[in-house]
DNA sequence: CCATTTTATGGAAACGTTTAATCCTTTAAG
DNA sequence: CTTAAAGGATTAAACGTTTCCATAAAATGG
């Protein structure tokens, strides 16, 4: 028995079905639907009568034969798992959507070669662009930068920039977010502020600890190598490195975590060491989400325009399909953080910590 | 000027290019690349030499057009921002991957409308099965159930049934799990117990209302309209059904909200009436996430099954895609969900509401 | 009313594959 | 050594569109 479709699913009609029943060319058919041409009204009629009739709908990808376009556009995320992703998503989707595109979404888990395998499907699958949030770059990983480079496709790069520059990309303003950050703990008057991180060598983190790193300058305070630590962006790698943060004879007042995932982590240490948040210990975490605002203690954090990267990020790509030319090559677009501030910092005064 | 991709976009080798390269015909490039019929060692050799030369990699779309499937599958969810629907993707993702099936991702955002546009798209483009966690149903939406009825595309539902019941699904055991919620409450010796739940025509909450109902009849504890409150499920919507719940005279010692947005809604209402959790009343929310286990109070839910909800939809659909048949078409597989016990719940006894 | 332009249609090639049908070589068996 | 079977490769026909080119019909201008 040869396998076939069940009868549950009829076949569909195409466009010479069409064209017979309206008894005219599939040219003419063609041009009805694609407003292309002339046609006469009394036959657009007939043709849309026989469309309606046999509820015929075009064929992407055998259009695409000669179109060269799919309308569908490819986004690679490290993990929509994370918050911050799906509301980027979101952002895009709203804009593409607008010119009838469709996303297929790629997690990549942080993993460059997954992130290589994604791409060299969505290549074969001609998606007409794609929205890169790459994975962190494995040292010495050329044949990935070779990948990149030769890609027949359209990037946008998105909140993350691989080493080369030349390249269209929408990003948010992290050294600021870092600064913002460290300047509110510093005008709460703490000085011992320290910092965790991520170790991948990814420009959003490094410009965190930049933003962290010139704050803390313009204070005269002296950067030290203790108060930074880095590690993977998981809630148990911030478990396991924030005790030797807690535990030093000069514990800091203060922590500035620079990841999501990681600050669950650090709130987790801080209460497995009896710590209380702010008054023994203040914090500022990093992304805001609804459950920030009502849950204990409510994180003081910096805000990313993660909607806003989406839409910036989709409408570039959109216009660089438009007229598909590299014009917007160099076009780097950086969004604005914003700190929330809210109950995770107190104050820091002659030794003593309060609440604000 | 005419529009055309600038230099950086090099054309793609064809499949005629390796032919052509590796001295043989097109067929014989075909047999390699699909492994399918035989070819000699040698001239095996020559192909694979030209295809890595050129880096040709097959167009899907034209392949699309003799083999019928286009290795991509549509995911329709209500909306991605929820984080219920990333780890659901997560898991079809992660068992979809393994047959070399990408995703198409849509957001309906609950809406009946936009949810069949997106049917409609992924039916034009071809995509070889639908996993669909649908929108709630519009009354007397006769065109929605024609479409869904007449779609050309193998459909396993997810989380969600429709009306007609002969299709493929997999959901999470609601019913047990609102039992298992209110369950929890009434051994705590809660007697006046509200919930919170929503008002679209909604399969999961009415069975998680249909759990809440069973547990207290078990109890004989009458079943109260002035206890059960429905509406949209958003925060904000939670925040303005919650007063009628607070200020009732006979208020309810406990709330079970069925959803997980509405809980975030609850608890801030919770705060603005100046109420202490589990203090003064007792919640019990749904869905779990990192987080929850971290910051306070730390909140008792029922938490689903995500991952594997959507590993099992995603493992039906394949199933039903090798032998293109129908003849998992009655199969249902039901998950079941995990309360998961923490601090939102204090005992109650003799009108005062206690920590456990 | 003729010449010319515009409008309306159809025929057929092309897009990049897979795959049947076919043909030519080997190889193995008797 | 002859013949049948198996193996290896090719030719050509699809798949469902769009679009160029050609042609026919209608409208326009003088």
């Amino acid at each position: 028995m040869k396998h076939e479709r069940s009868k549950r699913f009829h076949k569909m009609a195409k466009i010479t079905d069409i064209a017979k029943r309206a008894g005219v060319s599939i040219a003419t058919v063609s041009r009805v639907i694609n407003h292309s041409g002339n046609v006469k009204k009394s036959t657009k009629e007939k043709v849309l009568k026989a469309i309606k009739e046999l509820s015929y709908t075009p064929n992407f990808p055998a259009r695409y034969l000669k179109t060269k376009r799919t309308l569908t556009i490819g986004m690679v995320v490290p993990d929509i798992t994370n918050p911050f992703f799906p509301m980027v998503f979101r952002g895009a989707e709203s804009v593409v959507k607008q010119e009838n595109y469709t996303i297929i979404l790629c997690n990549t888990f942080e993993d460059e070669y997954e992130e290589m395998r994604y791409l060299s499907i969505l290549e074969a699958k001609k998606v007409d662009g794609i929205l890169l949030i790459k994975a962190p770059a494995r040292s010495g990983n050329e044949q990935y930068m070779q990948k990149l480079k030769n890609l027949s496709i359209p990037i946008v790069y998105l909140d993350r920039l691989p080493k080369l520059q030349d390249i269209p990309a929408v990003v948010a303003d992290n050294v600021g977010g870092g600064y913002a950050a460290t300047s509110h703990l510093l005008k709460l008057g703490h000085k011992r502020i320290a910092i965790i991180t991520v170790h991948y060598p990814l420009t959003v983190h490094r410009e965190r600890l930049q933003g962290y790193v010139k704050a803390l300058r313009e204070h005269d305070i002296p950067i030290s190598r203790l108060y930074i630590k880095k590690g993977a962006s998981t809630i148990e790698e911030a478990i396991s490195l924030a005790p030797s943060l807690l535990n030093m004879k000069n514990r800091p007042t203060a922590i500035f975590v620079t990841n999501h995932k990681m600050t669950i982590g650090l709130m987790r240490a801080l209460e497995m060491a009896g710590l209380q948040c702010p008054e023994d210990i203040s914090v500022v975490g990093y992304d805001d989400f609804d459950w920030e605002n009502v849950f204990h203690p409510r994180l003081t954090v910096v805000a990313q325009p993660t909607y806003q990267l989406g839409q910036a990020a989709a409408g570039l790509l959109i216009e660089i399909l438009r007229d598909r030319t590299d014009s917007m090559h160099h076009k780097i677009v950086m969004l604005s953080t914003e700190l929330k501030i809210r109950e995770s910092c107190g104050i820091y005064r002659q030794n003593k910590l309060r609440k604000p």
